[in-house]
DNA sequence: GATAAGATGTTA
DNA sequence: AACATCTTATCA
């Protein structure tokens, strides 16, 4: 039951969004802890034109300019939530987006971004929380570190920008990876 | 103030 | 493959 601190989120966006695999996403409502493997990740840096902070701080995105630790919460497509994990330094617009987590103590339907935030209660009032506080409501524990040959790098999914790069990470032959969506 | 697009999920 | 559905960003 070790949290992970700023200093495993402080660095490159990419190391931490492969890093987080494994590791026990935690979420608390009402004194009940959900806990949940990452299984499934996707780093987003200010520099790419698929990130939200790419054109720079606006309202919706300016969690993501704050400290590692905070969490970005946004709606998207006018009825979903999906939540980050800010990486590197505070002032760069940098993010890991949980895609699927594999449920621990609990049953629902976490295997896609959408999905995990519906079943563990994460909406736009947990943006710019801070993880690292003593009295969250939403951290990660450290848990097994998969093998490295377990892990898979592919193009991130539902993008129309920045699709050539390979940010998305995943336990490979884990049923609750995300479904790969129909074609646009 | 209006408009277009979006880091999705469900259904058929 | 189509659609539900609405916030946000980007103009004017």
């Amino acid at each position: 039951m070790v949290r992970i601190k700023e200093d495993f989120l402080a660095r490159d966006t990419l190391v931490v969004a492969k890093e987080l695999l494994g590791n026990i996403f935690c979420r608390k409502i009402d004194d009940k802890i959900y806990r949940g493997i990452i299984v499934e990740t996707e780093a987003y840096k200010q520099e790419d034109p698929a990130c939200h902070a790419y054109r720079g701080i606006t309202k919706r995105s300016a969690s993501l300019f704050k400290k590692p630790g905070t969490v970005y919460v946004y709606l998207i497509y006018g009825m979903y939530h999906c939540v980050n994990f800010v990486t590197q330094k505070e002032g760069y617009g940098s993010g890991v987006l949980i895609r699927a987590i594999e449920p621990l103590n609990f049953t629902g339907q976490t295997n896609g971004p959408g999905k995990l935030t519906k079943a563990l209660d994460i909406t736009k009032k947990l943006d710019g929380y801070d993880i690292l506080s003593a009295d969250a409501s939403l951290w990660i524990e450290y848990g097994n570190s998969p093998n490295s040959k377990s892990i898979a790098q592919t193009a991130r999914v539902g993008i129309t920008q920045g699709v050539d790069l390979p940010w998305r990470f995943y336990l490979k032959e884990n049923k609750w990876v995300s479904k790969s969506r129909p074609t646009l």
